[in-house]
DNA sequence: CATTCGTGGGC
DNA sequence: TGCCCAAGAAT
């Protein structure tokens, strides 16, 4: 009776590793073969990648690699430049802790990025899989990161059906016991890379599977079936009017929203309130960023967030040059595309240039 | 431990 | 179309 599960670890890593040095995704963060990566590079690239795909990520990597291209010109850089650069991005709290490790990496530890798990841990926006990734990335530390992806293949290797999040404590020990003491970060990564393109969520490739021999749910026919999730909730839908006020010297006006929260620190189109019930025109007035003649652009503009659907109203205005709005910055046309605005923010900004110019 | 926090692509 | 998912963190 060869039980998959009794195979020695150290063959799982070994043949994982066999397998990523022919078949490992080639990305800009990763060293070539033989070189170590750059800590800088690694830490970027992780924070990016946050829920986040690689395909997505690529651009944005590239664009912050050239305008910074150490840690110590992007924690001198302005905020509100970082936050424009991550606009379209997502999860943009990431981008302010993102810019506060920056500084602190720049100036109290010297532009070094600690290389233990447990000195990653403290800085802002690294938790428990980054702070891994990178100790084993970048430093080749040991440890064992827990994605989406590691989940999933560590889940199916031994046959975890416990519903995630509960049994993340036991796919973590499991991880930690495959860790091989040679090449931890290329294992890691070997991991990711045969989540993402072999041991996939819909559609698991046991055939061209390194693991599949040694694979518990493979063996069981359950690995399309695993990792168990919690079922997720219903998404309300909240509502609102949103402001597209266009000045005769062809300024729009935005305005930065609070630093914590929904698009925190990310320029907006002003809007109302968001709320559950739709708007009324007179409550909806009163809540206008300046005086003026309004006109209700027809139609909606639809955006689904993580935990709500959103459905906004566009009002439109002219007003004089030189107009003056008590909170805000109006900004030249010809130059939104610099401002960083959120994508639902842009998708306002596109909805309101295509129907007033009907 | 549950909730909040974006966005785009795939099926 | 609607739902799932992606190199999760902070609270």
């Amino acid at each position: 009776m060869s039980e998959p599960a009794s195979v020695a670890s150290d063959t799982i890593a070994e043949r994982l590793l066999a397998w990523y040095d022919r078949h490992a995704r080639r990305l800009p963060w990763r060293a070539p073969p033989g070189q170590r990566a750059d800590p800088y590079h690694v830490w970027l690239s992780e924070v990016m990648l946050q829920q986040t795909t690689v395909q997505t990520v690529q651009p944005y990597f590239h664009d912050f690699l050239s305008r910074w291209p150490s840690v110590h010109e992007l924690a001198a850089a302005p905020r509100e430049d970082v936050l424009a650069a991550w606009a379209g991005l997502g999860y943009y709290a990431r981008a302010r802790n993102l810019h506060a490790c920056a500084q602190v990496v720049s100036r109290e530890l010297g532009g070094v990025f600690p290389d233990t798990e447990a000195g990653l841990r403290k800085l802002p926006g690294i938790g428990p899989y980054t702070a891994a990734a990178i100790a084993a990335i970048a430093f080749d530390r040991p440890s064992a990161p827990l994605d989406g992806n590691i989940e999933r293949v560590v889940a199916r290797l031994f046959a975890v059906e416990d519903p995630l999040p509960g049994a993340k404590e036991t796919l973590r020990a499991r991880m930690g016991a495959i860790v091989p003491q040679q090449r931890p970060g290329d294992f890691a990564q070997a991991m990711m890379d045969l989540g993402a393109g072999i041991c996939q969520p819909r559609k698991p490739r046991c055939m061209l599977c390194p693991l599949s021999d040694v694979c518990t749910a493979s063996a069981r026919g359950i690995a399309v079936d695993l990792p168990v999730k919690a079922a997720k909730k219903a998404k309300p839908t909240r509502q609102a009017v949103a402001f597209w006020t266009v000045r005769a010297d062809g300024c729009v006006l935005l305005r930065r929203r609070p630093d914590k929260g929904l698009l925190g620190g990310m320029l907006e189109v002003p809007s109302t309130d968001w709320t559950e019930a739709p708007w009324a025109e007179g409550a909806a007035f009163a809540q206008a960023p300046i005086s003026a003649s309004w006109t209700e652009l027809p139609g909606v503009v639809r955006h689904t967030f993580t935990h709500f659907h959103f459905t906004i109203t566009v009002w439109a205005a002219e007003v004089p040059a030189h107009t003056r709005a008590e909170t805000g910055e109006w900004w030249p046309f010809e130059r939104l595309s610099d401002a960083g605005l959120p994508t639902v923010m842009r998708k306002i900004a596109d909805h309101a240039v295509k129907k007033a110019a009907e």
